[in-house]
DNA sequence: CTGAACCGTTGATTTTTATCAACAGAATTT
DNA sequence: AAATTCTGTTGATAAAAATCAACGGTTCAG
């Protein structure tokens, strides 16, 4: 269970764990499972806890008046899900978080995060979280303003084709900000040629 | 020239900083000034600087194969500049950061910022700027793929006025991911209401 | 087991936005 | 001061993508 989260550790840190070490990320990290369909986190809360996933597949969205859903994130094993903004400031979150797969989480809260403070190789991985989900959402920003459907659904391709495998058409469509019609005619195209 | 620094660290951090810690940042930040138009980063390259801005404004834009340039980021005083990939993995940037106004930095290398480690303020202050350019950038995903021209133009007005001033239009067209003759019709329409 | 919801596809149409082109006022350079 | 580049507008047209609608094939829950 706590393998997972070890190994991501000690990979982004580049330093070992101690057996110490260990024993406190197992007093910090809770396991959750959710429900395929279960909410995370909704709209209009406060965003609780930060969690990894060990194992099953979430998506993060926003719902707008016409009740259609907005990807901002698709997550599965070794991807860390929560609302930043919304857990570090403590204000009421805009986004929804649900489970597509059935989940098994390592959750921790604001509070007991602290704890990782003495964990140097924690704080490290932790601030290359950070760092990593601030780089990814550049780059969707910078495919957003510059690049075309067809080209978006291509870069897709080329650096995430497992989300292919384990979302349904119509959510990569709007994690790609276009309409599942549209992804389904470039689709079409492309295997076509 | 500093003390917008430290005003930013204390403020972010919440917590004030000894005289002692003061020397070292001095020492960690160097100064820069860039001219109009002058390049921080360029293409190719791999993004020696993390800058804090003190003074002017600077934007960061790829360009395509038609040499259109779209900006990823607008910045001015108070925001920090860098491609934080290419200045934490040691890879080729994809960016081009220049000024668009005349600038006063404090930059630092990676090298000298691990000084750093030893101010609490500073380590603290720092992950803050990570999560907050983490959480700017996430808006900034939701608006792209959730939101109409129009809907983008009102949220910048609403939540970056200032961007408004110091940038001409068809920089703030581009980093809006339009054309400029989409948001000359766009004020057109809202002004005329 | 079966009716309902979900999923992906296709076609026709409308809306949004980009593109192309031309223009005039400002600012900058020489 | 003249020339050139930059800026924002406007109009006409084209392209891209959204919307609306309908359809079979799945999957799922009662």
């Amino acid at each position: 269970m706590y393998d997972k989260l070890f190994n991501y550790i000690e990979q982004y840190a580049g330093l070992p764990l101690t057996e110490t070490d260990r024993q406190i990320i197992q007093e910090v990290f809770v396991p959750m499972k959710l429900r395929k369909k279960q909410y995370f986190l909704q709209e209009g809360e406060v965003c609780k806890y930060m969690a990894f996933i060990v194992k099953g597949a979430t998506r993060q969205y926003t719902v707008d008046d016409k009740g259609a859903e907005h990807m901002v994130q698709l997550a599965i094993e070794n991807w860390w899900i929560s609302d930043r903004e919304s857990f570090t400031m403590l204000t009421p979150t805009i986004y929804n978080i649900d489970a597509w797969e059935d989940c098994e989480l390592l959750t921790t809260t604001k509070a007991d995060a602290t704890r990782l403070a003495h964990i140097p190789a924690a704080v490290q991985a932790l601030r290359e979280m950070d760092i990593n989900h601030a780089i990814a959402m550049q780059k969707r920003v910078s495919s957003a303003i510059a690049m075309t459907a067809e080209q978006r659904y291509a870069q897709l391709v080329e650096s995430n084709p497992t989300f292919l495998q384990r979302f349904p058409q119509h959510m990569i469509a709007s994690y790609l900000g276009m309409t599942k019609e549209t992804l389904s005619r470039i689709r079409m195209k492309a295997s076509g040629k």
